[in-house]
Formats: C-alpha cells, structure tokens, sequence
DNA sequence: TAATATTACCTTTTT
DNA sequence: GGTAATATTA
C-alpha cells in the first residue's frame, strides 16, 4: 500500500533496524520500547501507527499519547506524512492532559461539575492553598505554600486521601491543608492540572459506561516518554488498554527527569509486572552522536542504580572529545560561551541555529542573555516566556473567561476590582457571605448587590455595571465573533488598558503592559487565521492546556539564532553543537536535591545524561569556579559528574575570556587552576 | 473603607 | 527587578 509520501510501508519498515522493526511489527499484548536517546524513538510509533493503518485500522481508533502538545504536534505531523493528512487528523494525538479534559467534560455533570469545568493554572492553585493556610491560620512563612503543593499533588497521584495522610503518615498539618484545598476546589467547581487525569481514571472507575464508551473508541494506544508517566496515569492506560491489549509505550528510564512532578521510574522499570503479558525492546543504536559524547554519556549514567541496563553505540565514529571549560565566575562564564560561539561560526562556518546552550535553572541564562546582547548574537530563550504569567495577560484572560463562563469565580474574584471601581475587601466579604449562604453564583448576585448588607447603594450600582459589561461583552462576541477585535475593544471598554497606562510601577512612559497586550491581540488574531474557525472556548482551552507554545509558535524560530534552555526543556531535542553551563555541586546536582535527607543524585545524573546526549558532534561543559551570593562571590566544586566522564573523553579548555590586558601572572594562575582541576577531577574518578 | 506607599521575598525543573 | 503581603494615608 503506497502512503502519501510516496515511499510504501513495506519501504520504511525495511529502513529501520532490526529492533526498530520488531518494535514496529510486535502484536499480541503490551510492547515497552526501551529506546536510548537518539535511537528514532519517534520513527518507531510513527510508522507504527502508519503499519497498523496499513493493515487497516481505522484511524479514528488511534490514541497516541505524549507530554507537550509540541511533541503531539510534530508526532502528528510526521504521521501525516506517512498516512496522509485526512487519516492523520482522524486520530487523537494529544497530551494526557488533553484527553483527560476530553473524557472530563464529555461527563463533567455526572462528576457533580454543574456550572462547568473551571481548569485552574499554576499560580491559581498557589493562591488557592494561600487561602487555604489563611483559613487554617497557618503562617506562610513558615510553611511554604510550594511544598504543601508538591505534597498534596504528590498524594493525590499515588491515591491517597487526606484521611490517610493524616492517620498513616502522621502529617497532620499538610493534611489538614489538603482537605481545605480539595474543599476549595470543590467550592469554586475548579479542576488542577492532576484533576485532569485523576478526574478521567474516577469517572471510568464509577462509570463502567463511560468506561465501555472510551475503552471501544480506541483500538490501539502508544504512549511516548513513558519514563515521565505517574500512577494515575498508568492506571487510566491500563483501564484503556485491557480489552484490546494494544499498547506501544516508548521511553528510557535514563531520561527519567520528572520525578519532581509526579513521574514514577518504576512504571517504566516493573513494565512487565504492570502488564504480564508484556514484551520489552531495547533500541540501543545511536544515530545521533558521534563516539566520545555517547562514551562519556553511558560512563556518566552508568553510576546509577535501579536501571534497565543498556548502553548507547554508534557506527559513525569517535568524533571530537568533550571539551571542559573552568571560568572565574558566570560572567566570565558566558562571555567565554559567546566568544566561543563566535569563533565557530567564522572559523568553522556553524550556524548559530545549530548551537544549544543549556542550563540547569532559568537563572542562569541571565549572564548568557547579556554576552550575547553584548555581542550580538541573536539567540531564543525557550519556555522561560512566562508570557502568560503576566499580571496584565492574566487579567485579560480573567475577563475572556468569565464571559465564557460567567461562575467561573476564580476569574471573577480576578477582575471583580480590576479596573479599581471601589470594590474592597469588605464588599467582598459580605457578597461572598451572601453567596454561600443562598447557596447563588456570585456572578448572579453583582446585579443584586444592593440588597446585601453592608454593600453601600454605590458599590452595588458599580457591581451591577460589571455585570452588564460581561453581559454585554458576550453579547458583541455572539454577534461578531471574532476572538482578537473582542479583547481590543475589552481592554478599552472595560478600562483595563487606561489602568495598565496609569500603573505606577510601569515608570514613565507606561506603555509596557499596553505593548504587551497589543502583542497578545496580534497573536490571537494569527491563532485565528491558522485554526479557521477556532471560538473563545476553544482557544481558552488552548492556553491553558499549553500557554507557552501557543505564543512561541508565533515567534517561530529564525534559523539563525542560538538556542537558550533549560535541561528539562531540551529532552527530545538535538543540536551539533552543545553547551552545558554551570557544572559544579550546587548547580547540577542542584543544591536542593543535596539537601534532601539521602541526598539521592540520579535523577540529577540523569539531566546531565539528557544535557550530554543532546550534542550531535560538538559539546562544551563549562563550569565557573565561583558564585553570585547575596553578599559576595563564593567558591564553587566542579559538579561530581564532570569527574566520572573517562579521562579519554574530555579534553580541558581555557575557559577565562582573554579580553583587556591578561598579565603573565593571570596566565599562570589560569594555568594552575587548570591543574587543579584536572586533580580533582583525577581524585574523583 | 479603599487607595496608595512601603517592605519582604525570591530563584529547580512544568503539563 | 518584579510581585505580593503589610502599613499608612485619604
């Protein structure tokens, strides 16, 4: 059967390796692909998916998981090209977030969501359990609302209830604020990002018919960087999956780097005790680097316990050895990444696009950012584009929202004194009294204000005039409805873009909010020409189920310029030439992994691994010697990662920027340090 | 009672 | 360098 292009199935299963092949081929039960990094994991399921089409499998019955809406995009794109676009389309390639909202609000009645799923962002669930400690009197400051989260996530994933919390492990506190979250949640009929997936796995398990419903739609299911999944997701595969016993998941259990979120190792680990009838693949053949880099990699990971054991080879060669760099301090740091970078470029011709450097943390892309401004490089920061974190996207969001859905109350609460009209804390207590004792939406009582107690006649006409605004949004978006012209005449109309001009802290000028705003209209009005016939409901949903790529997208990628990203941003990506900044103990492993109890460094080894095996042909690992503290520099170790790398593999650098005048006695004291890390690294290994 | 001024705090990674 | 919680003023 030819596919669409032009090349036939039978063409593309014999281009793929014998382990590629039989992963692609395996039917009869569950198949673990334990793919390596750059071993054509995304070759695999996508010419999985287009062998199963090919032996007729209707395409609607396809179900392709993965964890960016990027990498479902590009996955569905890559199918397209072997299927064609019309079968492609028909399949349902998405996040497991997506068809958890999908599967959610198919039933969301029967889950007792009257009034419409309100999914809830990051900084809402943060405020959320700020209330939350309010209520319980619980100082912030000594408790970190940060670590309730991760706790309370981290037990609702694993299925434990508060209850439990509370008598098995004893943490009554934590558990005391996680019975007034999920109280908060239940008030304000909001769902969290785990309540996505948490919310789906419930309804199968109460609905056997909703269950039946999902379980016949789908005929077969892959599951991509299943290293990254957690116990509820596994079980909402396993309930999917139990009829047909059609299911593919890839991952690599080295490139497990999201443990912190939920991601259990074990589920790719004990794969085959999750499902007995269970076969295991393991893609070993390296296409993407040469041999030094995959050495130092497989020496580097193999200090690990608790792995599949495997080991990366490549036939291309050895290729250039790492290079390992020892800077004064970060600026130094960057300015020698820059320097470096340029030199490539007009000494090697490389193109700037083919150039990644890579962090551990957001923070340390700042003295990155002004080296390359200083010399003009053109460079993209990726992810850290905390766009829609803006207080004034937030607002307009706010307000998109409520028109959509007028109790969605955490958005009205947003905006209720936004533009200021006189609405203090006091009114909204007693119109948030008023609420729960009549047991009406907030949203029905702005135009009933006046019948409160405590609501001065002023306050309550103000209130009333709210409402009539969003009423009277709704109804200019009924009638033209066209997302971008809607926010422009919002901002004005509600007098949110006057407010945002006026803010003090915008300093003089004040247009920096505004500008922001206008770029937001521009990029909904693109999202508007690219998705024809896209509403607000279903570009909402959009941002929130993936808020940054939306934006991104629209900024595409120029060629030439170099890319700036955090480790865990970079899995799945590859560059010839490769950065890794800040190698030393703080840094990676991160001081707070170091903090913790054991103290265990794998799934820090594991994002060196990632950072390592990103590199096509070239990769630079560069370390500054000293800190940025609150008060001074500190000195620094270089991370004991650096030291497990084979002595064959790595070569050191001058990392220090020979800019102004370097004194022989600089040069000499470079030289020193050279040695003595070259010591250390030799005392380590 | 609401608006404005001041101070404290941060910064691991993200669907 | 920006936000968010608190103190002060109108």
């Amino acid at each position: 059967m030819p596919v669409a292009s032009g090349v036939s199935i039978k063409e593309l299963v014999d281009q793929l390796n014998p382990e590629q092949r039989r992963a692609v081929l395996h039917r009869g039960g569950p198949v673990l692909v334990l793919a390596g990094a750059g071993t054509g994991k995304t070759r695999v399921i996508t010419v999985r998916i287009a062998h199963m089409v090919a032996e007729g499998l209707d395409p609607e019955r396809v179900l392709a998981l993965t964890f960016t809406n990027k990498a479902a995009g590009e996955m569905a794109e890559r199918v397209a090209g072997f299927v064609g676009k019309d079968a492609a389309r028909a399949m349902t390639v998405g996040t497991f977030h997506s068809l958890g909202l999908q599967v959610v609000e198919a039933d969301a009645k029967r889950l007792g969501f009257t009034r419409g799923v309100n999914l809830i962002d990051a900084a809402e669930q943060a405020s959320a359990v700020r209330q939350c400690l309010k209520q319980l009197r619980i100082d912030p400051k000594r408790h970190d609302p940060g670590m309730f989260l991760t706790a309370i996530s981290n037990a609702r994933n694993a299925g434990i209830t508060p209850d439990r919390m509370s008598r098995m492990l004893g943490k009554k506190l934590t558990a005391s604020v996680y019975r007034a979250y999920l109280e908060w949640l239940r008030a304000y009929q909001a769902m969290d990002f785990d309540d996505l997936i948490l919310r789906a796995v419930q309804l199968f398990e109460e609905h056997p018919d909703v269950r039946d419903r999902w379980r016949k739609k789908f005929g077969t299911i892959l599951v991509d960087e299943y290293q990254d999944t957690n116990l509820c997701q596994l079980k909402l595969m396993r309930i999917l999956a139990d009829e047909h016993r059609s299911l593919c998941v890839v991952g690599d259990d080295d490139q497990s780097i999201y443990a912190w979120r939920g991601a259990d190792i074990t589920n790719i680990l004990e794969f085959e005790r999750h499902f007995s009838d269970a076969t295991a693949i393991a893609l070993t053949q390296n296409y993407r680097s040469t041999g030094h880099i995959l050495s130092a990699a497989n020496a580097v990971i193999s200090n690990n316990f608790d792995r599949r054991d495997k080991s990366l080879w490549t036939d291309v060669g050895e290729g250039e050895q790492l290079r390992l760099a020892t800077c004064r301090d970060p600026g130094a740091e960057a300015r020698f990444v820059a320097d470096e970078i340029l030199r490539l470029r007009s000494q090697h011709g490389v193109m700037l696009g083919e150039i990644g450097v890579l962090f551990r943390t957001s923070a340390q892309a700042g003295p990155i950012e002004e080296a390359f401004r200083q010399r003009q490089i053109p460079y993209r920061l990726v992810g850290a584009f905390e766009f829609y974190e803006r207080k004034e996207v937030r607002d307009t969001l706010s307000y998109l929202r409520l028109i959509v859905n007028p109790y969605d109350e955490v958005s009205l609460l947003r905006i209720i004194n936004f533009p200021q009209r006189g609405v203090g804390p006091k009114t909204l207590e007693a119109l948030r009294d008023t609420a729960s004792a009549t047991k009406t939406p907030l949203f029905s009582l702005l135009d009933a204000a006046d019948c409160i107690d405590g609501i001065a006649a002023s306050t309550a006409a103000k209130l009333a005039r709210l409402k009539d605004f969003i009423d009277e949004a709704r109804a200019r978006y009924a009638a033209e409805p066209a997302i971008a012209p809607l926010v422009e005449w919002l901002c004005e109309a509600s007098g949110a873009r006057e407010a945002w001009i006026r803010d003090p802290t915008e300093g003089p000028g004040g247009t920096r909010r505004w500008k922001t705003i206008e770029y937001l209209i521009r990029s909904i009005g693109r999202t508007e020409e690219r998705l024809v016939g896209i509403d607000l409901k279903g570009w909402l949903r959009l941002v929130a189920l993936d808020g940054r790529s939306t934006v991104e997208d629209e900024e595409a990628a120029a060629a030439e310029e170099v890319a700036l990203q955090t480790l865990h941003s970079s899995k799945g990506l590859e560059w010839p030439v490769c950065f890794l900044i800040g190698c030393q103990e703080g840094i990676i492993p991160h001081q707070r992994t170091l903090d913790t109890p054991r103290g265990d460094v794998s799934e820090e080894r594991r994002l060196f691994y990632v950072g390592v095996t990103r590199a096509r042909r070239i990769a630079y690992l560069t370390r500054s010697e000293t800190k940025r503290n609150y008060r001074g520099l500190e000195e620094t170790k270089p991370s004991r990662f650096l030291g497990e790398i084979p002595a064959g593999d790595y070569t050191l650098v001058s990392g220090d920027d020979l800019e102004g005048n370097v004194s022989d006695d600089d040069k000499q004291q470079q030289l020193a340090r050279l040695r003595e890390l070259r010591a250390r690294i030799a005392g380590k290994s």
